[in-house]
DNA sequence: TATAAGTATGGAGTGTAGTCTATAGTCAAG
DNA sequence: CTTGACTATAGACTACACTCCATACTTATA
């Protein structure tokens, strides 16, 4: 796959592509099909790679971190243990995120059922309401 | 509240509560305590303000977005249709994160049972996975 | 074989969200 | 009334995540 059909099958600008490259998080072949072929070659496992890192990025992690816990995990590819710690790190992580969430909606929708009432004024307020 | 306190209260560098004010996301008064005081005064309301800007930030919102949903919320308050309307918003906003960030749950721990099960070449892989 | 479309590289530029520095004015304690 | 802590303002600087540009090479099409 070149880079063109890879940016239409992840749906990233080819400019994202090469920026993601330039930082480790891709890493294509520089394949030599029939010698000499200068093209980067993308594969199956690339795309995956890609949709990982922007379902990671709307899960908060930076670039940086997303780098460290994919190498991580790569590493710890021989043992079963190593990555199912990776593995059980981010999940603490979305667990995390998802509280902060879950506490954001019931607020919201606190609020919400307290003003269809007519009791505004005396609706839940963030002050009342530990982030 | 001096902005020093108010930092305090908040958990807030004091740049970064300049920062703020600069962008219109906070306004403190520039109150006359007894004549001419040339500090900023920050109430209570501030506080909520700020944690709440924290809160939306946390939730994936820009500076810029939660100015506007912030501006929208108080030119909607006489009406309590539209107060709720932005509520709403904000609601349906966070149902889809929650939503995005269930999948990524389940898809992690349907890895982590494949892999404790022996069979991780076999587990889920994120291609078969819609985000 | 000319031409257009695609690819690679390096480097500059952009927007967001701060963070820091310099300068100057203010206030409270000793 | 000086010293030290605090405040205000403007502007420079940073980190991150792109995004664009100039240049040059390669490949497919007419």
């Amino acid at each position: 796959m070149l880079i063109s059909e890879f940016a239409r099958a992840t749906d990233l600008p080819v400019d994202t592509i090469r920026f993601y490259i330039s930082k480790g998080l891709l890493k294509p072949e520089r394949s030599a099909k029939g010698g000499s072929n200068p093209y980067q070659t993308f594969r199956r496992e690339d795309v995956t790679a890609a949709r990982m890192i922007r379902l990671q990025q709307t899960l908060g992690y930076s670039l940086g971190e997303i780098l460290a816990l994919n190498e991580e995990y790569r590493a710890g590819e021989q043992s079963c243990e190593r990555t199912i710690a990776v593995l059980q790190k981010q999940i603490a992580r979305l667990e995390e995120r998802k509280a902060a969430l879950d506490a954001a909606l019931s607020f919201l929708h606190g609020k919400v059922n307290w003003i269809k009432a007519g009791k505004r004024d005396d609706a839940p307020r963030l002050e009342d309401y530990q982030c």
